[in-house]
Order: structure tokens, then C-alpha cells, then sequence
DNA sequence: CGATGGATGAACT
DNA sequence: GTTCATCCATCGT
């Protein structure tokens, strides 16, 4: 487990989260987000997201202008927006369009490697094999250290440079991993007071590491068909 | 699965 | 000081 070849979990560019939200939120299920802490590598597979849009999203941080918290959102597409609900964090994407706030909500992954420092990330027993590890926006944060201090940061190679170890504490990469259209499902978010109504929940249907609402959901198809790739 | 209550950071008055 | 928030562990059904 600790001889992972990172040529498989280059960073995506820049210019990945560059689109349209709803096709960010779409593509980011089955890559890989990862991070480097205390010389360990963790990686979790992205399985859950929901979009938050720059405008019509009542939900959205951007709704309200911007503010000194939710200035992150505002800056260009790719870099990281960290902000705290209810004494936990939760980690977001900046996408399209840049300066406008919006933004995708990762919610679940599914481990990859590094469990035994999320568990204790998670301040959870080794012996444990049965709590949920990375399943829900903040407890994901806990287990990939994930806190106001990754907030504003680049996901790209570009900042590499901002970390001395040559690589960036966090990132998105492909491993080439894809799900079938037909194994995505869609929902209303969970948790937002308003705009209750959108679809703007994605997920891999039936995965075990998907928080929340599995009964309420339906095949992403046609309806909402949009281009993955 | 739904209801409940706890937890904390930040924007308000 | 008060209120609200992209939550979640826990408990009851």
C-alpha cells in the first residue's frame, strides 16, 4: 500500500474544472482525490457530489455576494473552497464561471488507501472495520485533514510549488476509473433550506459509501443527460 | 428510517 | 449575545 505509483494520480488541470458545474459534479465521480500528510499518501475515490450553482441557487454561498468567508468560491476554477457547518468542515471545487461562485460539494468517497491514518484522522478504534470512514461531506474532511487551511488552495500541478515536499497537500487525479451512466442516480441535495427542488445531487447508485437518501434517487438518463466527458 | 439534540465558526443585532 | 448553517452520532420505531 505504501508503494503507490503517483504517475496514476497526477493531478487533473486546470482547465478540468474549467466547465459547466453540473458536468464538473458529473465527471469528479470515480476520480480520485488525494492527499499527502505526515509523509503518508490518502486517497478516496469521489462517489457522491452535489452542485452548487452561481446563480438561480438560492443554496449557494455566492446567493448573498461575496464575503470575507465565502471569498474562496470567487477565485479561479480548481482551486479548493473549505468552510465550517456545525463544528465540521466541508470540502468544495471551484468551477466555471471564474469570479461568479459556484462551486461542487465532494460528500462521499469511497477509501482507496491510506485507512489507517484516516482512522485515526477519524479518531476511530484500528480494530473497527464497520464506521464509515469517508461517507458524508465532513466526516470525509476528518479523515483526509481536511480544515480551513486548504481553503483557497490549487488543486493543479501549478502548486506544487507551495509545498516543499514537491507536490501539493491535496488533488484530484484520474486513474482511469469510470462508472457506467447507468450506475449514476440523481436526488435533491441534502441539508440545503432552499432550492430544494433542483437535482443536483449525484452519486453511484447502491455504493456503500454513499451518505444519505439512497431510497430517494433515480437513474441519472435523458432527463438530465449531460456530457460527461 | 425519521426525529432529536449537540457541536462550533462566523455573521448578525 | 443571538442566530443560523451544504452535519452527524444517537436513539426510538
Amino acid at each position: 500500500m505504501n508503494d503507490i505509483d503517483e504517475r496514476w494520480l497526477a493531478p487533473l488541470e486546470p482547465s478540468f474544472y474549467d466547465v459547466e458545474t453540473r458536468r464538473v459534479a458529473i465527471a469528479l465521480l470515480g476520480k480520485v482525490l488525494v492527499r499527502r500528510i505526515d509523509g503518508q499518501l490518502l486517497a478516496g475515490r469521489i462517489v457522491e457530489t452535489e452542485a452548487y450553482l452561481h446563480r438561480a441557487d438560492p443554496a449557494c454561498h455566492a446567493a448573498r455576494g461575496i464575503k470575507p468567508k465565502n471569498a474562496a468560491m470567487f477565485g479561479p476554477p480548481g482551486r479548493a473552497y473549505v468552510y465550517p457547518i456545525h463544528a465540521k468542515w466541508c470540502f468544495n471545487v471551484v468551477t466555471m464561471p471564474e469570479g461568479q461562485g459556484a462551486a461542487v460539494l465532494i460528500r462521499s468517497l469511497e477509501p482507496v488507501f491510506g485507512v489507517e491514518p484516516m482512522k485515526r484522522h477519524r479518531n476511530i478504534d484500528e480494530s473497527k472495520n464497520d464506521v464509515p470512514l469517508t461517507s458524508g461531506p465532513s466526516r470525509l474532511c476528518q479523515a483526509m485533514a481536511i480544515d480551513r487551511r486548504q481553503n483557497g488552495l490549487a488543486l493543479w500541478s501549478e502548486s506544487h510549488e507551495d509545498n516543499v515536499a514537491g507536490s501539493p497537500p491535496l488533488w484530484i487525479a484520474d486513474d482511469g476509473h469510470r462508472y457506467r451512466r447507468r450506475a449514476i442516480g440523481c436526488s435533491p441535495r441534502i441539508g440545503v433550506t432552499s432550492g430544494e427542488s433542483l437535482l443536483l445531487r449525484w452519486f453511484v447508485v447502491d455504493h456503500p459509501s454513499v451518505s444519505g437518501l439512497k431510497r430517494w434517487h433515480r437513474e441519472y438518463g435523458p432527463a438530465e443527460r449531460t456530457q460527461v466527458d
